[in-house]
DNA sequence: CGGAAATTTGAGACGAATCAATAGCTGTGG
DNA sequence: CCACAGCTATTGATTCGTCTCAAATTTCCG
């Protein structure tokens, strides 16, 4: 028998996220799926919105990793996000937006149109929540920045990146894919690469976690949570 | 002759701030006159949302400055950013929201309640620009604490300050009330107060800036900002 | 006027950046 | 199948920016 939807492996991930988020009714999950198979390629490190200039209509990232950034006049990037599957990209409610930050694919990515909110209430809310938390993670990023040292920010960026890739079921147990190097790492949490090599390994000897070929293991989540000093995320009621 | 309206010159800053933001028709102009006739004190130092709890319905700061803050376990406190007059404070869309930050008041403070989005499109647009600033604000802060220096974070936040303020009128010239002590200066921008006390000075020997009884004067903001290597905020595009 | 808060100053320590070089890995073409 | 190019990761030596601790001074406010 031919399977009608090739993608629906990769395709979970991104609706298994939105699930997470909220209870979906019948017609926001038809509707869903169906964008999610008309979901279109973009290779690795190309410009999905480009700062400053308009946005288009709303996506979803439905598989791979994007980063939302920018770029400072001195060429280096200072990286603000990052945006896994099932999350929105551009979504927002003002007319003729402009994209306040570049987004760029990381790996290999594929994004579909976003079904309109309008088409039900819980979808409505879903949107709400995603964009809520993405504004939650901009906080955690700022308290990162700002108060934590070089090897807190890593655990704690690791953690959180643990959790949203949890909700999707593409981290379990505290390993998952990371495909980032470096160097990506540092631009984000605002250190070098050298330093952030050098952590890295002050992490492997006290065996908070194993980094090989792209797969991250962190062996006692719990535990690196209580080092860092970190904080769960939540941004609405569940009754 | 009687003054209706005893604050109508305090309010002014507020409403221009949202008037600056776009085009707001007669009924929403009515309403948020209105309810800022209704507005309630609350004096300094008080919280107005708290993290995790449940937010109840939006308000607008009217006069007055806060902050939304995270206080981490080691009791130091990260501020997220700063809260003027005419920002919209708990305004979200999902059902039941939490708090993702704490809300306090820097000085005393007056607010409001906010007019409902759906009492006409033009206010709606307009909450929709205040939020997208709001991030936006977010992703800047996140930049200064990320890839800046000492000297540059201070310089970046007052000039963001300046042009926020001057949206309401209450900047001119590089000229504003900066009710802030250095301390709350270093919690905002991961620095120490010492640091900032020192870095100030030196703004001061090079002439960037003066600060004296809570008045900031920065000599030349286009200056600065060039130096500081500042970037722009826009959130839509303007017809 | 008195006490608390905020600012200022100094000395020394430490975390992270910088510069520079080496080693490992990946893919590509001959 | 190997050689080479170009990233990515690793290591070392040194410098620099910011923190820490401590104390003095000024400003604010009741």
């Amino acid at each position: 028998m031919i399977q009608p939807r090739p993608f629906r492996s990769v395709v979970r991930p991104a609706l298994a996220r939105l699930l997470a988020l909220g209870q979906l009714d019948a017609p926001a999950i038809t509707a869903l799926e169906g964008a999610i198979d008309f979901a279109k390629r973009v290779p690795a490190r190309r410009e999905l919105l480009v700062e400053g200039q308009e946005i288009g209509d709303a996506r979803l990232l439905v598989s791979g990793w994007a980063v939302r950034a920018r770029l400072l006049p001195d060429g280096r990037p200072q990286l603000l996000g990052f945006i896994l599957p099932g999350d929105l990209i551009g979504f927002c409610r003002q007319a003729r937006p402009l994209a306040t930050s570049t987004v760029l694919t990381v790996t290999d990515v594929t994004t579909c149109a976003l079904p309109p909110a309008a088409l039900s209430p819980s979808l409505a809310q879903v949107y709400a929540i995603s964009h809520a938390l993405e504004e939650a993670y901009l906080l955690a990023h700022i308290t990162r920045l700002g108060r934590l040292n070089a090897q807190e920010r890593i655990g704690d960026l690791l953690l959180e990146l643990n959790d949203r890739l949890g909700a999707s079921g593409l981290a379990e147990g505290g390993r998952f894919e990371l495909p980032l190097t470096q160097e990506a790492l540092a631009d984000a949490l605002g250190l070098t690469s050298v330093h952030v090599n050098r952590m890295i390994q002050q992490a492997r000897r006290e065996g908070d976690l194993q980094w090989r070929a792209g797969q991250i293991v962190l062996n006692d989540p719990a535990m690196l949570a209580v080092k860092v000093g970190r904080m769960p995320v939540q941004v609405c009621a569940t009754t």
